[in-house]
DNA sequence: CGCGCTCATGTAATCGAAATCATCGATAAC
DNA sequence: GTTATCGATGATTTCGATTACATGAGCGCG
């Protein structure tokens, strides 16, 4: 037995014919077996069986794909895979896929342009059935495969909502949450408000910061509203909320559009000999898993990570078998949990 | 142009032929003007580039495939994705990757042997020209194709290293780096230590014990060591890091042997209205991005974790190209970083 | 002037599995 | 008893590219 294993994988890999061969029937019907195992006699099916354990067959993938057009792989590609909140959802993503018999083709942007082009042409390879993108851009070649096969096209955005791109997606509701953090802040009594954002070209920020502004116009703050754009990046939150706390009549209370750019504001509130929420309160976005461990211990807006992740493979797999036709945006529930870096301004006003 | 681009897409996509069709050449020169533009007529290939993009042509991934039986992919493994330490080794794995020519496949295995399985027939089936698996085991039958085809099997282990496997790999010193750590404990006036290990079943974890214990012995400090035995995951640091300090007699430092852990052990301090590092000392393992930013910063020791990926990446490349025949194994260096996680005890002794 | 050589290109086999169509025996229907 | 039907299986084409081999034009050299 390890013997024919072992010699099994000496030889290049043993192929439908050496299986046909070995069991004395057709290739046609060693491809059943797998494929279409009802139509074929228990007798023979299992004499077939044997033949593949006896020689460690496994179908060649290539040959497969070229025949069905079809490669089970989805890809994902993703801004920055280091980052803990895109790495949550890729996990749903991963989970889903694999649960659906398909698996994953990571694709790491990086932000730039360039790669998200060169996996764009992976796509159009056909390389993968399906392409997932949390990013906010959608390449031209691909935007141009979308207007001319419409809502069909195996294409899904996550996390980021763009009408333009004519594309499923699903996300949460941003100008919402963005808006309930206003609220909290103005709830305690905080009149003062920063806000850092991120690059202002994704809508993940501008809906945001559209959120902020509606609260606040609310409320008649707008004009004590001091923002800074940041990168999502712990060190363009140092810097940002830096600036913002160096001004002349500091905010009492920072947004952060991201965890990471939040403990770059922790980081640049203790630089200043401040503490939080003593002097700043400071609210983050995302709940990734160690915004809880953090002291003091964040206050953010949780998203549903894995489940973003579950429900793009979920539109992505609905138009990959045809059960769709339109355009869907969902829509995820989010939530703000409120820990302790933010509280009452020490001097309300 | 924008027209040609339409139709290109709406219609399956051109083939080579409809190419060697439009461009009045035969499939062979097309295809020469991809894979040996040298051996084509400078007025040719225009013509051929000119077809190719009036077209819209690309490639199709699965019969280049199977003619050349290489895929241009490499299939990555790793136990946790959401865990910054490995993203951040991916992250140098998928740099290394695309320079190179290949893309990633990525498999969280989620430490179950199963998927560990799921992705080893996937590599079988040719989806895959290499395989580096970032955890400690490898399925069964990866390692009787290790036996049977010995070093020039393109697999290779990333961050461990388990000598039995008979693979190349890319790690640092574990050993060497845990003791570094109790010697910093030690030199600080340090007694009695704690530990929270990983699970023992990983040469990761047992490594770094065997230089725990060699530093303690060292020191004569071996019976005042306490040990617990963690999962790396945070709230395991939380748990395990609270029953050591629960003791009677408890340590006045603790070791985790993971950043992530060490976060938990933070909560576990501040639980017990104590203070790091004034109550306790703390060290954390493998410097993720968090670990300065942290209250207090965390002492720990950096891995490079993006050279571990390129490195891998490297060793695998040399294996498919046949430039190498023996077994690799590829120390890279540590450092330990002292932050403000640790400082003398209190009240020595 | 013709032989051989090089260079550019065409022809056709090939990769391994899937799927269509053909076959053949057995059973059921009339 | 003949024929339509069905179930199981085999023969063959097909997917789209690569590549070994064939071809043929152009050129140099004896």
């Amino acid at each position: 037995m390890p013997r024919a294993w072992l010699a099994a994988s000496v030889e290049p890999m043993a192929t439908i014919q050496d299986v046909a061969l070995d069991a004395g029937v057709s290739t046609a019907t060693v491809s059943r077996v797998f494929s279409a195992p009802e139509l074929v006699l228990e007798a023979t099916r299992k004499k077939v069986m044997e033949a593949v354990t006896r020689l460690g067959y496994e179908p060649n993938f290539a040959a497969k794909s070229l025949r069905t057009l079809r490669t089970e792989k989805i890809l994902v590609t993703v801004p920055d895979i280091s980052n803990p909140f895109f790495s949550q959802v890729i996990r749903g993503v991963e989970e889903a896929a694999l649960a659906a018999g398909y698996s994953v083709l990571l694709g790491d942007t990086r932000h730039e342009e360039a790669r998200e082009e060169q996996y764009a042409s992976m796509f159009r390879r056909k390389e993968a059935d399906g392409l997932i993108f949390l990013g906010h851009r959608l390449p031209d070649v691909l935007a141009e495969m979308v207007a001319a096969k419409g809502p069909r096209t195996p294409i899904v955005n996550g996390c980021e909502f763009r009408p333009g791109l004519a594309v499923s997606s699903a996300h949460i509701d941003n100008e919402g949450a963005a808006a309930e953090v206003m609220e909290h802040l103005y709830g305690l009594g905080h009149t003062r408000v920063g806000v850092v954002t991120g690059p202002l070209v994704s809508p993940i920020s501008s809906d945001r910061l559209a959120g902020v502004l509606a609260a606040a116009q609310r409320r008649g703050r707008a004009s004590a509203l001091r923002m800074a754009i940041g990168d999502f990046s712990i060190e363009s939150g140092v810097r940002q909320a830096g600036e913002l706390l160096d001004q002349p009549g500091p905010p009492t209370a920072i947004f952060c559009f991201s965890d990471e750019m939040a403990m770059g504001a922790i980081e640049a509130i203790r630089r200043r000999g401040l503490s939080c929420p003593r002097d700043v309160s400071l609210v983050g976005f995302d709940d990734i898993r160690f915004a809880q461990y953090l002291s003091p211990q964040l206050t953010t807006v949780s998203q549903p990570m894995e489940q973003i992740g579950h429900e793009v493979v979920r539109l992505l797999l609905d138009i990959l078998a045809d059960r769709t036709s339109s355009l869907q945006n969902v829509t995820l529930p989010h939530r703000l949990v409120v820990r302790s870096s933010t509280a009452p301004p020490a001097s309300p006003g």
